[in-house]
DNA sequence: AATGTCTGCCCC
DNA sequence: ATTCTGC
DNA sequence: GCAGAATGGGCAGACATT
């Protein structure tokens, strides 16, 4: 009853009568668990706490629980464990789990570094590069299912259906069911995303190898032109619908960089270096929806940023290093694998000076500072006005913050100010008089086709806050112009 | 049937 | 994603 | 040094409205 026509109103009445029934205490509380602002342990984190204490009566096997679920991400899995087990076996059983093809692996996450110095200071021995590819984390699972008996019935009705059939992804779709082998595509976030990439999970079928797990990205890749499709078009892909027909516009790869698991057994705990070398013996021969991103050992004293450059020029967005020693560590973001990106190449960041329009009310601990973000505006030199393109919410320090808030306190607008135009999905929640001017910097200047009315319909991506109240009048803000000659230049390269 | 508005254990 | 802050 | 908590653009989908 929560989704179809008129579910939305169904569900506002079913909350209006809840709350007629409840005191406002109640209420409160009500209100924030649906608003899923009630941080009341309902994490995944804080569920591991509870598992411990339940059976230790403290937070002794928190990391036990930690590790075991970062393998076996299965929160429910894990916990049957625990109730299943005797306070004195607990440990044990815990660390008996292990990856499993189906259940997810907590993405390894990377730390990013803003400069090569920094890169050689945290290094003491050689290391691996590969590619930093601009798209979608994807795990790769594949496996055998045991023999069931529904197995039996199920391939009878499936033949069946087939004689009166002559549709090719009918007959597809009755020999995956009839076969034993199972392909999932997990996210970075655990999200099932198999229905999404089917050339992905054909080329896992294909391979030979009976179980695996990779760890990819998965991008989409223009074949006329030989490259990378940009972040946007490849976003396209994660769909419900029309998956055939968008399979064909925007097909993609997922370059494979790294394998957990392999024909039943784990690598999680095996070295980097050892674990790339056995994907590159099993990726050897090339699929078409599977590929083997490169890795290229360096030691430190070579010249790391040449290989960089290399991979900016080609569209990357910059390179992975990884230390050679060491396992996946599930979940875990540290100095062992670090991001490099082109844009800590200052050259290769995108520098804006916006004027302020707006700001927007806070939430959780910078509401007490009065303004969570700030709305920022270009000059539009053809209209002689001053266009609000994005917002920026992070930069700021508290005390910057602070001085912002009472700044802007003295320049209040009670509605949008003469000579401000703004794209209407960015309307503030308070206007302020054109007058401060801010530096940001961007990884990228985005376009919204078909919104070029409004600052050219450019925006930017990962905005942040580099300079508050610049010596600068609002006349010399950037103008469209500017930012267009900066999105050719960018696309030109 | 087209357009508008909002949301997402969303993706980055 | 980026950035800042608290532990 | 790490995790957590603020915040960004932008996509498809789900409903609502016209």
């Amino acid at each position: 009853n929560t989704s179809g026509n008129g579910s939305i109103s169904r569900k506002n009445q079913v909350i209006l009568q809840c709350l007629d029934m409840l005191s406002p205490l109640e209420g409160k509380y009500f209100v924030r668990i649906i608003c899923g602002e009630l941080r009341l342990g309902l994490s995944v984190r804080s569920l591991l706490d509870v598992f411990s204490i339940s059976i230790m009566g403290d937070k002794s096997i928190k990391s036990e629980l930690e590790s075991a679920y970062g393998v076996c991400a299965d929160i429910g899995y894990i916990g049957s464990v625990v109730l299943d087990s005797k306070k004195e076996n607990v440990v044990k059983n815990l660390i008996t789990i292990s990856a499993q093809p189906g259940i997810p692996v907590l993405s390894r996450l990377v730390q990013r570094v803003g400069s090569f110095e920094e890169l050689s200071e945290r290094f003491k021995e050689s290391v691996i590069l590969q590619p930093k590819f601009d798209g979608l984390r994807c795990q790769i699972h594949k496996w055998e299912e045991e023999d069931e008996k529904s197995d039996i019935s199920k391939s009878i009705i499936w033949k069946q259906f087939k004689k009166g059939s002559t549709n090719d992804s009918q007959n597809l779709f009755e020999i995956n069911n009839n076969s034993k082998i199972q392909v999932k595509l997990f996210t970075r976030n655990l999200e099932d995303v198999t229905e999404m990439f089917p050339e992905i999970v054909d080329s896992a079928k294909k391979m030979k190898q009976t179980s695996f797990i990779l760890d990819s990205e998965i991008v989409g890749w223009d074949f006329k032109k030989g490259k990378f499709l940009s972040y946007q078009e490849t976003m396209q892909r994660r769909r419900k619908y029309s998956v055939q027909s968008m399979r064909e516009d925007i097909p993609v790869r997922a370059f494979t960089f790294d394998l957990l698991y392999l024909n039943g057994k784990s690598l999680i705990h095996t070295d980097t270096k050892d674990r790339i070398k056995q994907l590159e013996r099993e990726l050897s021969t090339t699929q078409e929806g599977i590929v083997l991103a490169e890795s290229k050992s360096f030691s430190l004293d070579s010249d790391i940023k040449e290989y960089f450059d290399k991979c900016v020029k080609e569209g990357l967005e910059g390179i992975i290093v990884k230390q050679e020693n060491g396992g996946y560590r599930p979940g875990i973001r540290n100095y062992e694998w670090i991001k490099v990106k082109k844009s800590i190449d200052k050259e290769l960041v995108d520098t804006v000076d916006m004027v302020v329009v707006g700001y927007y009310k806070g939430s959780g601990r910078r509401s007490s500072f009065g303004l969570g973000a700030i709305l920022g505006a270009i000059y539009n030199e053809k209209k002689d006005r001053f266009d609000a393109i994005c917002k920026i919410g992070t930069g700021m320090s508290d005390e910057i913050l602070t001085e912002i808030n009472s700044k802007l306190e003295n320049i209040l607008s009670d509605q949008k100010p003469k000579g401000v135009e703004v794209v209407d999905i960015l309307t503030p929640d308070v206007w302020v008089i054109p007058k401060y001017v801010i530096t940001v910097d961007a990884d990228e200047i985005t376009k919204r086709i078909g919104e070029e009315k409004i600052g050219g319909g450019y925006s930017l991506r990962f905005p942040r806050l580099i300079e508050w109240n610049r010596d600068k009048s609002a006349n010399d803000v950037t103008t469209i112009s500017e930012i267009e000659k900066m999105f050719l230049m960018r696309k030109s390269i």
